[in-house]
DNA sequence: ACTCGTCTTATTTTT
DNA sequence: TAAGACGAGT
């Protein structure tokens, strides 16, 4: 992608860049004490502990113009990681912005994965790759383990490609091959796990690709097996800065560590608070052990918050304090005023959603003497996904304008990869797995057993796909319309190749490997061919004479216009480079999805997807234990899930300028079923003084806690969670000393259904109920809050008493 | 080869 | 519940 003359100035740059030394620095004074001596410390490993809305963006591009400006290092020589494009987009405009010209350069400044990118096809041989090796996404590599486990002969149904899938992304996120896998890993998978996980590394080879975690994997691996071109980038990049630390892998940490080993010139910029990617591999424990990784580190802490008010800030202190493992920071703030943190109880999810519809309405007016909040300003944030859609519904019926944030992207979407993998296969005929995927996309009539056939033909053969298609059409081993489709799918590619070609020679490419391969497979052959189509052009042709197009637009289901939509996008998206290769190169990586136009939404998102944004005011809905903390992340990794969770808590909280209110609902439909649900133990650690609680407890006899206690299942459950973790006290006690401590709304009118608190223990054998689901019917048997109850229609159930009302009461 | 019905299973997600 | 995966039937 890119030539490597980043390195040709290597030697005699620095004699200007000295000279230079002297220019004043007014970026300095734009900076508090703490950020400037997290700047100015330039020497040495530093560790910037930024806490939320504390100015880190600032500080590390600050830092990086203090290293170019005071002539430590040319742009060239500094290497600065980020996790997402985002971010280093970000800081290449700010670093641009503050240096008051665009920087040309800055090469190294881009995110883990493309960095490493760009340093393994430069060095792709010594890990068994050409350097024009494609990198697989996610459903490739699902693809590959698939067939991987079949041909195993594993029972892919007791034991899933996906699960196999998990499992090697998290080795490589321990930087374990399979020749260093532990004993007990090996075991994994029904004792195949290292096995299929070795098969699976020699047929990425065999296809001359990539999975993610290769990227970094293979890098680490070439420093530690070659010293000297380690030693060669360790001299090179002056200086390290990574952002986002708290959320190194293994992987990742080896791979900084290399390579900053020599000068130690680091400088690592996080947030333990905010480590919230624990389940996919990030290591809190990098960040807690920075000092005794590099010893005489210096620490400089964020805590000078810009963003919230002091009550917000008070709250995201309060709870996360309750964590042990952390370095421990206190926010703080000049502001001052603002509203407290708001906290409301509901009697169910889609009540929930109403008060919240309407608080939206309200702030967009300006009531209470607040100022008026657009839409763009608020944002509701959730731990799962699928409680999104309890807003969606209610905002769809009221008709009130919102963005989900964080859905399918752009390009992970069926169509856009489906072109895809007919624009990889024009420009390499070889690539198998865009075969796969297009071979009968549009239906062509080669089903399961053609494209066996043309598997077997290929490997017997030695070949690609591609060509072992060919020689089974020359063997006649493939009849009927199958084969004259596939004839055709073949002379479709042989001229779209030939159309693009002529433009790909014309083309100066970045990149001197590739540049090489492709001309000279080209210039034998078609070095006067007639006119030539431009990329875009091409990528129309292709998608039309494929029958792609067509193929979507006889789709009548309502999808199908989006997605012909998507396909134009997706050529339109082609028109801002220079050639095929280049935009293949550029999406395998950059996966973002910033469409987004004027009219002013409300963001829905999860909390995980709010990471670094903020918003005036932010709706923190569904704080029930269970559902946020999640049971299963406490289930699965204990006291570290929960810290985790609490966490995420701290990173919503925090994410709130002005106004942050938090709600929870009493009953929520988990999986189709009812569940009465307990507020979250996160609510117990806010900070009583600076939480206003809404709607106290009224009509309904107690509220919440009145309501809970009435229900020993669920407590038992609660408890058994604590005592678990070991971490609460005890759900009961808990529990009771918050009995009518917080208010709930009123039950939704609208449901038609009042359904009495009091009544819910005072039901008797005999009476005559209502279920939302089984009608009416007697009850048999009274066991807790447990009934047994003869239905009319649906004959003896049991039910739980809060589902079932007294019959009179119900005004269906 | 494709469609339809049954079964299963339910976080968080970047690159 | 509700979406996705899978197998059987046409």
């Amino acid at each position: 992608m890119s030539s490597f003359d980043e390195f040709d100035a290597f030697e005699g740059a620095s004699l200007s860049a000295r000279a230079m030394a002297a220019r004043p620095a007014p970026y300095l004074d734009e900076l508090n004490p703490a950020q400037r001596e997290a700047v100015e410390q330039l020497d040495g490993p530093v560790l910037m502990l930024a806490g939320a809305g504390t100015g880190k963006t600032k500080a590390l591009t600050a830092r990086i113009v203090h290293l170019l400006n005071t002539g430590r290092a040319q742009s060239n020589e500094i290497l600065a990681v980020t996790f997402t494009n985002k971010a280093a987009r970000e800081m290449k405009n700010r670093v641009g912005n503050m240096l008051g010209h665009s920087i040309e350069g800055m090469p190294w400044l881009g995110t883990f994965h493309s960095v490493c990118v760009k340093l393994l096809r430069r060095h792709a041989e010594l890990v068994g790759l050409k350097s024009n090796f494609t990198i697989l996404d996610t459903d490739d590599q699902l693809r590959l383990l698939k067939q991987l486990v079949q041909a195993a002969n594993i029972d892919d149904k007791r034991w899933p490609a996906r699960q196999l899938a998990h499992l090697i992304d998290g080795w490589k996120n321990r930087a374990l091959t399979p020749d260093n896998l532990p004993a007990a890993d090996h075991g994994a998978y029904n004792n195949r796990g290292g096995e299929l996980y070795a098969q699976y590394q020699i047929r990425l080879k065999e296809l001359n690709a990539v999975d993610f975690g290769d990227l970094l994997l293979h890098v680490v691996t070439i420093f530690q097996k070659h010293s000297d071109i380690l030693a060669q980038y360790q001299r090179w990049f002056r200086y390290v800065l990574v952002d986002e630390y708290q959320d190194t892998n293994i992987a990742q940490y080896l791979w900084l560590r290399l390579l900053a080993g020599g000068h130690k010139n680091i400088c690592c910029v996080g947030d333990d608070d905010q480590s919230i990617y624990g389940w996919r591999g990030a290591e809190v424990g990098n960040i807690l052990r920075f000092e005794k990784d590099f010893p005489g580190a210096h620490v400089v802490r964020l805590e000078q918050n810009y963003r919230s008010t002091p009550h917000i800030l008070a709250a995201a202190s309060n709870v996360i304090k309750g964590n042990e493992c952390r370095l421990g920071k206190t926010l703080w703030t000049d502001a001052e005023g603002g509203e407290k943190v708001r906290l409301i109880g509901h009697w169910d999810g889609e009540e929930e959603a109403r008060w919240i519809g309407e608080e939206i309405e309200s702030l967009q007016k300006g009531t209470r003497g607040m100022r008026a909040v657009g839409l763009d300003e608020v944002a509701i944030l959730v731990r799962a996904s699928h409680q999104m859609r309890a807003f969606e519904d209610r905002f769809l019926t009221i008709g009130m304008p919102y963005r989900v944030i964080g859905g399918p992207r752009f390009y992970e979407r069926m169509e856009v990869r489906d072109a895809m993998a007919y624009f990889r296969l024009v420009v390499s005929l070889d690539d198998d797995l865009a075969f796969e995927r297009i071979v009968n996309t549009p239906k062509r009539g080669l089903g399961n057993v053609a494209q066996q056939k043309i598997q077997t033909c290929a490997r017997d053969n030695g070949v690609s796909l591609v060509e072992g298609a060919r020689l089974l059409l020359e063997e006649k081993g493939l009849g009927g319309k199958g084969a004259k489709e596939l004839a055709i799918l073949l002379g479709g590619l042989d001229r779209w190749r030939r159309q693009g070609m002529v433009r790909q020679i014309e083309v100066p490419l970045d990149d001197d490997a590739v540049i090489d391969d492709a001309a000279n497979a080209r210039v034998t052959r078609f070095q006067d061919s007639p006119p030539e189509l431009s990329h875009v052009e091409l990528a129309q042709v292709i998608l039309d004479e494929s029958g792609y197009t067509a193929m979507w637009q006889n789709d009548k289901t309502p999808e199908a216009p989006g997605r012909l939509e998507n396909l134009k996008e997706l050529v339109k998206a082609l028109e801002q480079f220079e050639n095929f290769q280049g935009f293949l190169e550029h999406i395998s990586l950059i996966m973002d999805n910033e469409s987004d136009e004027g009219e002013q939404k409300v963001s829905i998102m999860t909390l995980h997807a709010a990471k670094g944004l903020e918003f005036p005011a932010v709706f923190l809905p569904g704080w029930e234990d269970g559902l946020f903390p999640s049971q299963r992340s406490m289930d699965e990794s204990g006291l570290k899930g929960l810290e985790e969770e609490r966490r995420l808590a701290y990173v919503g909280i925090t994410r709130a300028e002005e106004i942050c209110t938090i709600s929870f609902a009493g009953n929520r439909l988990v999986f189709g079923q009812w569940q009465s649900q307990m507020p979250s133990r996160f609510i117990d650690e806010l900070p009583e003084n600076h939480v206003e609680v809404l709607t106290p407890p009224g009509l309904y006899g107690g509220g919440f806690g009145a309501a809970s206690a009435a229900r020993p299942v669920k407590s038992n459950l609660e408890e058994r969670a604590s005592r678990a973790d070991g971490y609460n006290s005890p759900g009961w006690k808990r529990m009771q000393a918050r009995a009518g401590q917080y208010g709930t709304s009123q039950p939704r009118e609208s449901k038609n259904t009042i359904i009495d608190l009091e009544a819910v223990s005072s039901f008797s054998i005999g009476d005559r109920v209502f279920h939302q689901k089984f009608g009416y019917g007697t009850i048999s048997e009274i066991e807790g809050d447990k009934l047994s109850v003869v239905f009319e229609k649906a004959g003896e159930k049991k039910v739980v008493a809060r589902f079932v009302t007294a019959s009179d009461d119900i005004p269906f």
